[in-house]
DNA sequence: AGCACGCCGACT
DNA sequence: GTCGGCGTGCTC
């Protein structure tokens, strides 16, 4: 009987499985979520099996060549995982399977160019492409056609090169790197006699003085040492060497051997940082709620998610800490999830501390060594509780057995680059396949949530109380921050200009004095482009879709509509009030921090923003150094939103809060809301208290209001009546498709062509409830030097109806249910 | 991605 | 008539 697999192969064009035969010499080894070699066309590839089977339904396979790893690399639920993720995303399998693989482990096959003889000095005879080519192979050798494409940005070289191949200048070779890391081994020595007998060998070790004092120092550090211990210290103690101790081990008395150890980023911590309580916190009684919900998820009673709304300080991480502790009693792992920007050890010595040697820590900060060998230990079992980002997920945790997204709602969950997936929704189906309990964790839920929970697909519990967290065990309650909102068209009037209102000057000033802290957010996204009134506020929108129109300045200064593509001009006055005040606002936290040291000089100003956390560590580096009180106040973008609990702020000022709010996409309003909310969350997590000051344009916009009352309710019943009658989630479905291209025209051509042909399906299948948005430029119109287009679909089943139509959507973006339209 | 196959324009 | 451009399709 024959024996053959089902492979998903790491090509990232790879739609399909491919099936090959299990040779008779891997039968018994090779077996579903093994990562193998196969012949692949020309190439060899890596593929991960999926599954074998007794038959296949291509009549002439090939066979596998070998196994790159005798332990598989997915378990069986990440399997099932890869395939729903590549069903419900429309990805090429292969594509999803990349994901999976963890970095320096999954290889793609490339092509290895070389010049095959010497070259004329003069390059006449070739076209200019190929001169590059050949001179760039003149001076750096061989190359492989990803270190090429580095060379050739935008630049379509590999016809150039196949010519030269052809012609016998260069040669092409197909290879497929071998995985980049391997496990770490070190030497460790120990004793292999009762210490009588090596003490008996003590004077005969050696011919001189010299080699005798160092071979017995050694031998007397061993006799000391119950365990093996590492060479390396062996040296260090006695001064020996490596010949030593094997002239040692041949003579009987030592065991040399090679121990495999684990690189851990961790490990630095247990001994030098003052970590957080070793002993679980009793619960209060709401927390005790969502933990029996967690509980009952565990035992099965209850498949759905839960969804855990708890304000800013209501004691979510406690919870979590209590459901990986009971896991962790049952013998299953924990996975625990956050957005990138909180991998700032905060939320980690929490951890670390209640399950010492058994957190794994995964990002993308991490050296390649490290990250394996975390995902190793992960594989066997040996770590209870994994923390990490996004692509944590995909760990193969084999006792997996709860599920928790920390802040659910934040965006880094989403990967905005192909394969495009929900981290929050593959965790929900990871969970489902595992049959592990899964917790999604906000103060702010996505509206789409919070409505799909109240029909049933996820069991919501609700943390209302803040609790201290100084004093948790008293379950002192604490309120949230008062809000003040200042209306900066009154501060206008009143002569004021300056970036900060009175208020925030005052507030400021009455922190530095008490010697507390405060910190500025900025929210910089779309501030640039954001064109409005500064006497009454108004914002210019598009007269045909009421989008929000935005400034372009390529090509002289004009309003742009990113729904219908309606352009006019930039008006002079106000539309509404007839002022003059009306234009672009841009602000950055370069400004905002010279204006405190101008206001303020005596304030240690420290900026935490996209430029200056750039550096390895330069997270912690400047969240230590704020938390130490070496500044007063912290200036930043929303990315500090985020997770920070520092009892000696009690000032949180909006800088602008507005921003964000006029841009042309359904879910700009949600975005400023939680924005807004985590914001006001951040201050008076102490009994110091705190405030919190939003200064706007805008003060009577409901995103601004109800943040500003903490009023997540008021916000949610009044997005969803705005989704609903604007027929946007979760009433519907959206689908981005975006085309991108060197050229402004190409890429506008292929949106209308799709367009076109998309309604051309849409008439003839009479789908009455799918619509398309577009086409019109992306909003963030280039990137990386290319133009975007893109074109909307709205449906109740967006991948139904384009997987009908794939060939169409060749070379195009496809994004279903996406977070942005930006 | 990389390569073969196959169909049109500029040369021998 | 042939070489070589690149559009199209396939990789178990």
């Amino acid at each position: 009987m024959t024996l053959f697999a089902e492979i998903a192969v790491h090509a990232h064009f790879a739609r399909e499985t491919y099936h090959y035969r299990v040779p008779p010499e891997l039968e018994g080894k090779a077996d579903a979520g093994h990562l193998v070699r196969v012949p692949f066309g020309k190439q060899i590839a890596q593929g991960v099996i999926l599954r074998l089977s007794e038959e296949s339904p291509i009549a002439d396979t090939r066979d596998i060549l070998n196994l790159l790893d005798p332990q598989p690399v997915l378990t069986s639920a990440h399997i099932a995982l890869v395939e729903w993720m590549a069903e419900s995303t429309l990805s090429p399998i292969g594509a999803v399977i990349s994901l999976m693989l963890p970095i320096g482990i999954g290889q793609r096959a490339t092509t290895r160019y070389e010049l095959r003889r010497s070259l004329p000095s003069a390059l006449d005879e070739f076209s200019a492409t190929q001169k590059r080519i050949l001179t760039l192979l003149r001076r750096r050798g061989a190359l492989t056609s990803r270190q090429i494409d580095r060379h050739f940005r935008n630049v379509d070289w590999r016809n150039s090169a196949q010519a030269l191949v052809r012609r016998g200048i260069l040669s092409a070779e197909s290879f497929l790197p071998p995985p980049r890391v391997r496990p770490k081994y070190v030497r460790t020595a120990e004793l292999a006699v009762p210490p009588e007998e090596a003490e008996a060998a003590l004077p005969s070790l050696g011919t001189t003085p010299a080699t005798q004092a160092r071979r017995a120092a050694a031998l007397r550090l061993l006799m000391r040492e119950p365990d093996a211990i590492q060479v390396s210290w062996i040296y260090a103690e006695s001064g020996c060497s490596l010949s030593d101790l094997q002239i040692l081990a041949e003579r009987g008395l030592i065991l040399l051997r090679e121990t495999e150890i684990w690189r851990d980023p961790l490990a630095r911590l247990s001994f030098s940082e003052n970590l957080p309580s070793k002993t679980p916190l009793s619960l209060t009684p709401a927390q005790r709620r969502a933990f029996d919900a967690i509980l009952a998820a565990m035992n099965g009673d209850s498949p759905q998610p839960i969804l855990l709304h708890g304000v800013t300080g209501s004691g979510k991480t406690e919870v979590y800490l209590h459901a990986a502790a009971e896991a962790a009693r049952r013998g299953k792992q924990s996975l625990i999830l956050v957005p990138e920007i909180a991998l700032t050890p905060q939320m980690v010595r929490r951890f670390f501390a209640r399950f010492p040697g058994e957190v794994g820590l995964v990002h993308s900060k991490l050296s390649e060594g490290e990250r394996y060998d975390t995902w190793r230990r992960a594989r066997a079992g040996r770590l209870k509780v994994v923390i990490g980002a996004r692509s944590a997920l995909f760990t193969p945790l084999p006792a997996l057995g709860l599920i928790v997204l920390d802040e659910f709602h934040d965006s880094s969950y989403h990967q905005t680059e192909p394969p495009f997936y929900d981290a929050v929704r593959a965790a929900e189906a990871l969970a489902h396949f595992a049959g592990a309990a899964c917790v999604f964790g906000s103060a702010t839920p996505p509206v789409a949530y919070r409505y799909h929970a109240e029909r049933g697909a996820f069991r919501l519990v609700t943390l209302k109380e803040r609790i201290s967290a100084e004093s948790p065990d008293s379950a002192r309650r604490l309120t949230l921050p008062p809000v003040q909102v200042v209306d900066m068209r009154e501060e206008l009037k009143a002569g004021n200009r300056h970036i900060f209102s009175r208020a925030l000057q005052e507030s400021i000033a009455e922190v530095l004095s008490r010697g507390e802290q405060a910190i500025l957010y900025l929210n910089r996204r779309g501030s640039a482009t954001y064109v409005f009134c500064r006497e009454c506020g108004y914002t210019l929108k598009c007269p045909k879709c009421d989008s929000p129109l935005t400034l372009h300045t390529t090509g002289g200064e004009r309003l742009l509509c990113h729904r219908c593509g309606y352009t006019r001009h930039v008006p002079k006055i106000c539309p509404q009030c007839g002022s003059s005040h009306i234009r672009a606002y841009g602000l950055g936290s370069e400004q905002v921090e010279r204006e405190v040291s101008r206001l303020f000089p005596q304030a240690r100003t420290l900026r935490w923003d996209w430029e200056t956390t750039r550096r390895k560590n330069a997270h912690e580096i400047i969240l230590s150094h704020f938390a130490s009180h070496r500044a007063d106040v912290l200036i930043g973008t929303q990315m500090l939103a985020k997770g920070l609990d520092l009892p000696l702020v009690t000032l949180v000022g909006m800088v602008l809060a507005d921003v964000g709010l006029a841009l042309p996409d359904p879910f700009a309003e949600e975005r400023v809301f939680q924005l807004l909310m985590q914001v006001a969350g951040r201050a008076g997590r102490s009994k110091r208290g705190g405030r919190v000051i939003l200064q706007t344009f805008q003060p009577e916009h409901p995103a601004i209001r109800f943040a500003s009352l903490h009023d997540y309710e008021g916000f949610y019943a009044r997005e969803m009546a705005y989704r609903q009658e604007l027929g946007y989630p979760p009433f519907t479905r959206l689908a981005r498709l975006e085309f991108r291209s060197p050229r402004s025209s190409e890429a506008e051509s292929a949106a209308l062509r799709l367009a076109d042909v998309l309604r051309a399906h849409i008439a003839k299948e009479r789908r009455v409830e799918t619509s398309l948005i577009g086409p019109a430029p992306c909003f963030f119109s280039r990137v990386g030097g290319e133009y975007r287009w893109q074109v909307v679909v709205r449906a109740p089943k967006p991948e139904e109806f384009l997987r009908a139509h794939l060939d169409a959507l060749e070379g195009w973006r496809v994004e279903l249910d996406p977070i942005s339209l930006l």
